[in-house]
DNA sequence: ATTATTTTTTAGATTAATCTAAATATATTT
DNA sequence: AAATATATTTAGATTAATCTAAAAAATAAT
């Protein structure tokens, strides 16, 4: 049985191990769970000692198989949780992440369960991010950011870099959203902005910076 | 902002102000939340303290209005998650406690006002218990034990004294749920226990230990 | 009204998670 | 390769919630 906080250590663990491409540091983790590298140093000798990660001191860490199935249980709450409040009692898709990162530690898998029926069994959250299975399988969505896309190249959007509420509201407001349909019009090579359609009618400019945290897919 | 811990022990003095007819003990709250009376004492200083308790030492204790209140929040929000427990995640009765325990901590005002609304207001809970308001009105319904029935007399069960999953469960057996009629054909002076009529078909004995955990209204 | 019993509280430790400050490794410069 | 900078870990405290054992107050019994 894992606390609260060793469950939040291994998730984060699993994020900071997933996007980026170098290590994970003892001063990634504690930035990411908001505590003092020193705080990070005792979890991990207690992480390592129940064999949820592998830990040579001043070596860097990975996560155990065990300890990944444990993160991607998390990981599917918090996302399925995401979709009930979006799909089912009306949030924003830039309000759920806070009340998600509390509902993800409810220990119940009969309510995990029932919420995967109730919910039709998504297989993404509101952000377009794959949901894990119960027994620890993600599938990763092949896409690309838009930022890479070439001049009349057209795809939809099927995820996004960031989950900044900003960042949400700007693309609510710009018409952005999981599933539509966009197409490259034309590239600044001055700011390396992107002129773009979306949803075969508006035509706006986004910069290099928001093109960068879309992802596009076909 | 109350910790997990403090939010239970509110919960409890509460529950047990409602239910016992006498003072409420540290040993009964030592009790209820599991932990020993020495512990118990600690915590009474920490909510007399924030003036959620008036409480003079070893002179008993009672809920501030500002306690009342907070406690009320933690069980309408222990009552709204029962209810979808029930009515939407298909659980069972019995199955929906413990989950709720640890549902009713969740931090978030918008979650259990959308809960609500999704819920269309509801107010009563699985078990037949009230849902206090928002701003912690609860509406105790007129109702008396099923033992205090004479022969002939009749009414709906509205409520109930006990909710061990054990109780539940046999409930579910003979019939019993919230909003069903009963009658009472007889009473047996030697052991106290009733002959009833259920749902108007169902005729069979229950102890005198059943009927006094029925309420019955009208 | 004393004595005995029960209840409640204090004193002093313990555990999980955290912190600051100091020490030790590793990585980067020159 | 030595010197400097950065990253990481240890040492020693702190806080919330708990515990056991002992002390104090209230209640019950003789």
């Amino acid at each position: 049985m894992l606390s609260y906080t060793e469950e939040n250590y291994l998730k984060t663990i699993y994020h900071l191990s997933e996007n980026e491409t170098k290590e994970v540091s003892t001063n990634a983790i504690a930035e990411a769970v908001n505590t003092k590298p020193a705080s990070v140093s005792d979890m991990l000798k207690k992480l390592a000692q129940k064999s949820l990660i592998d830990y040579v001191k001043y070596q860097g860490l990975s996560l155990t198989e065990e300890g990944r199935v444990k993160a991607l249980k998390i990981i599917r709450k918090h996302r399925l949780w995401e979709v009930f409040l979006v799909n089912k009692l009306n949030f924003n898709w830039d309000e759920v992440h806070e009340v998600a990162e509390e509902l993800e530690h409810i220990k119940s898998p009969l309510l995990i369960k029932r919420l995967d029926d109730f919910l039709g069994y998504p297989a993404f959250d509101p952000h377009g991010d794959p949901i894990p299975s119960e027994d620890g399988i993600i599938n990763h969505k092949v896409c690309v950011p838009l930022n890479t896309l070439d001049v009349g190249a057209a795809g939809v959007i099927v995820g996004l870099n960031e989950t900044a509420s900003t960042f949400l509201k700007f693309l609510d407001k710009i018409g952005v959203y999981i599933g539509v349909k966009i197409k490259v019009l034309d590239k600044s090579a001055f700011d390396h902005s992107f002129e773009i359609e979306i949803d075969q009618k508006t035509v706006l400019m986004i910069s290099n910076e928001v093109a960068k945290n879309l992802n596009v897919s076909e």
